[in-house]
RNA sequence: GCGGGUGUAGCUCAAUUGGUUAGAGCGCCAGAUUGUGAUUCUGGAGGUUGCGGGAUCGUGCCCCGUCACUCGCCCCA
């Protein structure tokens, strides 16, 4: 082995690797577009504020997860954790709140520095969506119904789970928070440590814990649902009628919260038990605070984002790679006119490989290694005819063909 | 950041309780085959046993450190 390493938690995709996420990434826009969400990238950095303003200054992702540098100008940059904060940014950089409700789906690489596991890495890649400007539940649901039909185009949607809660509207949550700080507190001496430490910083994640005693304590903890504000008990009931209406079936959840702080009312995590620990493939929810927060005009937005990494984890083959259409000249005459043929081919999008040395057997096994759907062969008595030897490398079946017909010839195994 | 497990050829794995020159399959390269791949046969290359230190007459195997991977925790996609 090589002392030669990548970074922690990165790593190369090579040809089949780069399939499967490609594939992925491929089935996500898709699904995106028909939804009507049309594709944007924004950059890979952005001032740190961006991120710290937003994510909460007690979330793991900022206290301990984020690349910062300072770059030779002095500014204090961060390589993205996660991508809604960028499009929050973009929003409010490029006066967007005129042209509302606007539908984004974006795909790329975020960081975080994290212990690497299966599934979680330093350097990964999310997909996502953003629909920002509908306040209405409506656009919880086309949301939701957009991730749940891409998981399906993937092939994984009947492996998963989709689970749903309500964090409510603002007074909602300090309503239920307040209560639920109090009752915690009167059983403090029964909580882990890692509890403890959430109560003072995001109680309802305790409600989350995988801890056994944490576990008791929580089942008897009063639930979100009794401290909903009417107007969130509705928006809540709205969207699951909208789900219910789509055939789309879910969990309720109490205990699922979201980690960042800007999400309000509807929360949403779509798991695969198979995946282990890090199981969640797609999770998102509603983010109506955020624009505001960082200073842009009062808008709401819902969205979700969903692991590359970890959907190709799901894909049973892998993809397959185009077959190519071999050519194998035998001499220099030959090769002139191979080159020339070749292109003629790849003007008519014909994938085509033309080796750059070696006798004829030795490019028949390249032929067939690349696995290649047939081999042109040319030697100087075909040529001589306006002729190539066409050979079909699953049946062996082999026929000579005039030069001006080959792309005809060829067109069933495009 | 915390705890457990694992590192032997490109890949998957062997290597008697510490004992000569670390093996196999697959893959790779070459030849049989100078106008035919895949199949078959023959041969070949490829290893600082992750790295560094220690104990021992002697270590792939024991001890310590380190790096990476992995499982779980934390957190999250």
């Amino acid at each position: 082995m090589s002392g030669l390493q990548p970074v922690r938690g990165t790593h190369d995709l090579l040809p089949d690797d780069m399939r499967r996420h490609r594939h992925v990434i491929e089935t996500a826009r898709r699904a995106a577009l028909c939804f009507g969400y049309q594709e944007v990238a924004t950059p890979i950095f952005e001032f740190t504020e961006v991120f710290k303003r937003t994510l909460g200054d007690t979330s793991d992702v900022v206290t301990k997860e984020m690349y910062t540098f300072t770059d030779k100008g002095g500014e204090t940059v961060t390589l993205r954790p996660e991508n809604t904060a960028s499009v929050a940014r973009a929003l409010i950089s490029g006066g967007l709140n005129q042209h509302l409700p606007l539908k984004y789906f974006y795909a790329g690489p975020m960081f975080r520095y994290e212990r690497p596991q299966k599934g979680r890495l330093r350097q990964f890649h999310q997909t996502g969506v953003e629909l920002l400007g509908v306040r209405e539940p409506g656009g919880d649901v086309e949301v939701i119904a957009a991730g749940v039909e891409f998981l399906r185009r993937l092939g994984a949607w009947d492996r998963c789970v989709l689970e749903l809660n309500t964090l409510g509207d603002t007074a909602s949550r300090q309503a239920y928070r307040q209560v639920l700080v109090a009752y915690l507190n009167d059983h403090r001496g029964r909580l882990s440590k890692d509890s403890l430490e959430r109560l003072e910083k995001n109680p309802l994640r305790v409600l989350d814990s995988k801890d056994e005693s944490d576990q008791k304590i929580v089942a008897n903890a009063p639930l979100s649902s009794e401290y909903l504000t009417p107007e969130a008990r509705d928006f809540f009931a709205a969207v699951r009628d909208g789900l219910e209406t789509l055939g789309i079936s879910y969990q309720i959840n109490q205990r699922l919260v979201r980690g960042l702080d800007y999400y309000s009312h509807t929360c949403f995590e779509i798991t695969c038990a198979e995946l282990g620990a890090q199981k969640t493939v797609l999770a998102g929810g509603r983010y109506d605070g955020l624009v505001a927060m960082m200073g842009g005009p009062e808008t709401p937005g819902v969205g979700w984002a969903s692991g590359v990494e970890r959907c190709a984890m799901l894909l049973g083959e892998t993809p397959p790679a185009p077959r190519p259409v071999a050519i194998v000249p035998m001499g220099a005459n030959a090769e002139r006119k191979a080159a020339a043929i070749a292109a003629d081919l790849r003007r008519q999008d014909f994938v085509v490989d033309l080796g750059f040395s070696g006798n004829m057997g030795k490019r028949m096994k390249r032929a067939n290694k690349i696995a290649a759907v047939a081999a042109i062969i040319l030697g100087d008595e075909e040529l001589a005819r306006g002729e190539a030897a066409l050979k079909l490398l699953d049946s062996g079946e082999q026929k000579n063909v005039r030069l001006g017909d080959l792309a005809a010839a060829l067109a069933p195994y495009r």
